[in-house]
DNA sequence: CATGCGGTGATACTCAGTCTCACTAGCGAC
DNA sequence: GTCGCTAGTGAGACTGAGTATCACCGCATG
């Protein structure tokens, strides 16, 4: 048994700190999304708790996005997934097959987007970066997938 | 009056070598996209040729982006905005204000995401930068508001 | 001109997210 | 403890963007 207590603690005091009401929905979504490795969807959520509204479960995302405790990546369809921000900036490596979501960070990359953003016109209010990826599992999929195929060419 | 004969020659032979019909609801479609100056949306392209079904502009505008004429950028709410891409490789300025899309490009920050990609696990397929601005036109529009309820305040 | 089939438009549908509103429950006051 | 205010909730209607379906149309070819 983990001592869940502590994080149940953590999350009520967090909400607490959002100056928002401590209710059960929105302790069970935080809940949910703090027990969460790597990125998410809303709709994820949502049906892993049936019990919550829709509404709340988007609403909640949205609240702990605008706290800047969950931070939002953008698939290259658009459909957004959010993680637990880690409060460092960073960027996201996204792979195309599965869609997770991993963070990357580079001090070299933000001092050059710093210089870059210096000569941009207007005011840059900030920068995204994604690189699109085939994660490392999905590559071991495919190369198990090819020797198949070419198994079967070959037999 | 511009030689518009040309730009409909030019819309008439693209279409052609996607391997596709000329029909005449995809060249209302191209000609209005090549028309374009910067970014626009699907819903915009639909609203201004109100005699071409919304499927086929849907259909019209992905089959470009698919042949490489358009290039995607997503606002930060996710939703696309489509511009006539100029092959060469180039990131976006977004507006968060006007939600116009500018193009940029620089050498540094090609090779530097080059250089970081070759030490990503795993195969990476892209990458796409995106500067969220204000950009100088709303700049302009917001220190005018400001100038205004500064004068409102002080009489 | 005839013909076949790729393309079209109307429309229904899907999907993700938001809005509405009557009801519920958290939480401060007493 | 319980009262009452009101922020928050859930069901479900709605929205906006995009896709699927399908009967019909019209482009390209012979």
């Amino acid at each position: 048994m983990i001592a869940s207590g502590s994080v149940d603690d953590r999350v009520d005091d967090m909400l607490h700190r959002l100056g928002c009401r401590v209710t059960q929905p929105r302790r069970q979504v935080a809940r949910l999304i703090a027990s969460k490795r790597g990125a998410f969807s809303a709709e994820s959520i949502n049906e892993e708790l049936p019990g919550v509204g829709r509404a709340t479960v988007y609403r909640t995302i949205r609240l702990l996005a605008e706290a800047g405790v969950l931070c939002k990546a953008l698939l290259p369809d658009g459909s957004p997934r959010y993680s637990i921000d880690h409060s460092w900036h960073h960027h996201h490596l996204i792979c195309s097959s599965c869609e997770t979501v991993e963070e990357f960070r580079s001090v070299e990359l933000e001092r050059l987007l710093c210089e870059l953003g210096a000569e941009i016109p207007g005011r840059v209010l900030g920068h995204q970066v994604d690189f699109y990826v085939n994660c490392p599992d999905c590559l071991q999929d495919e190369g198990a997938d090819e020797a198949r195929s070419t198994a079967d060419n070959g037999g």
